[in-house]
DNA sequence: AACTATTTATAAGA
DNA sequence: TTCTTATAAATAGTT
């Protein structure tokens, strides 16, 4: 339907694809809505862009989660077993306690993708996703950092003009004060390269968790939570 | 299209709705096909009939499951509570359950952190713990891409070679064959700014099914073969 | 983001 | 179900 005929083939212009792939997901999700209505039928439709941004459809009777849970079902009675996995446990597991532990092994499994770990496993499209979502975490993470940083800054500022006022009120020159290095350690201090600031990093390339960290909730660091309830 | 317009309402007589399913529905998965191909983006599709009939698609780069597992991947880190997935539950939990949604909950946090969002809780150092993390891997990420493509190439300059010698032997120039452009499209060379190249496309011209298709000797367009349907 | 020439999908009929 | 055909819809290429 256009002026051409088209290949079944992936679209090599990366310009003509992403406008391709605009028309035809609006499209498709039409569709999908129409027969969802029309048929008086279940359809969920969960699409990923090249650059993993997700979009998705749940028709209105039921939602996503209820849909994938049925599939999930089907699934399950299908053939391959969830309990492989948990031996210890099977025949006493409810239902719902073996969906919740393939959520647990999901979200670790993703974890330990989000911390460069277990790639050996995913393909290279799934590698570019991971990179794109990776450099936003990094940017976003950088951005909070930064902003952090210029409130302790300020705060420090407000400090050192305290300071001065008292050594003013002492005698002391005010000018000399200002142009001096900040009375903080490096670690209080904003630095413009935000890699820099603060750094106990690892070597690059090791995969190395950072150890001795204390987060300040649980004395564990926040991002080695694990499931360790397997049983 | 057809004979008349059709009201977005659900078809009242039975026969005609069922009609009606069965042919939107070829047309549905066929979208979703052509669009997954197309537009080299993944595809879950999964309908239920009115009767609970399971009708599937998945694009064949990744399997159901995958594109089901990265669904939760964005999903299950955009803070939506346990509970609200399942409501069904609520007051009736064992122990076990409690649990098991204690870390469904640390796991989602953690994940969303990992993935930028919600730093607002965090203090300095945590962001900066967080920051190295994800420098490290995104080391990794990058380095395993680079391990993937190097090997990609491999597997291409080898094929040029083949495509050389073939030449050779049917009395084509050599120096003309290896001069020539490869015979691989751009996505599928070696880059060495590894933020760009990410297509695994097949051959170009080669129409065949895609891998995730059990196409058996059924007579129905590959497109059209649904794994778990046809009664 | 619009436009429109064409191709596709499909409603109705057989 | 399946085929046919008139028509409604989707959309490829263009502006």
């Amino acid at each position: 339907m256009g002026r051409g005929k088209v290949q079944l083939r992936r679209i090599e212009n990366e310009v003509s694809r992403q406008v391709t792939f605009s028309k035809r997901r609006s499209g498709l999700f039409k569709k999908a809505h129409e027969i969802a209505v029309l048929c008086d039928v279940d359809v969920a439709l969960i699409v990923f862009s090249g650059k993993g941004k997700l979009y998705d459809y749940a028709s209105s009777h039921t939602s996503m989660e209820r849909i994938l849970e049925k599939y999930d079902r089907h699934v399950l009675s299908q053939g391959n077993n969830v309990t492989e996995e948990f031996p210890e446990l099977e025949g006493s597991m409810s239902y719902d306690h073996i969906k919740l532990r393939g959520r647990i092994e999901a979200l670790k499994k993703s974890q330990r993708n989000l911390m460069g770990q277990e790639l050996d496993s995913l393909a290279l499209r799934d590698i570019q996703q991971l990179e794109n979502q990776i450099d936003t975490s990094l940017k976003n993470i950088r951005s909070r950092k930064e902003k952090l940083l210029m409130e302790k800054n300020t705060i420090l500022e407000k400090k050192i003009t305290e300071v001065e006022t008292l050594h003013t009120s002492i005698g002391a020159s005010p000018t000399e004060a200002a142009a001096a290095p900040p009375v903080c350690n490096a670690d209080d201090a904003f630095v413009p390269n935000l890699n820099i600031c603060y750094g106990d990093s690892d070597e690059p390339g090791t995969m190395t968790a950072p150890l001795g960290w204390t987060s300040s909730n649980n004395g564990l660091p926040w991002w080695m939570l694990q499931s360790s309830s397997n049983g």
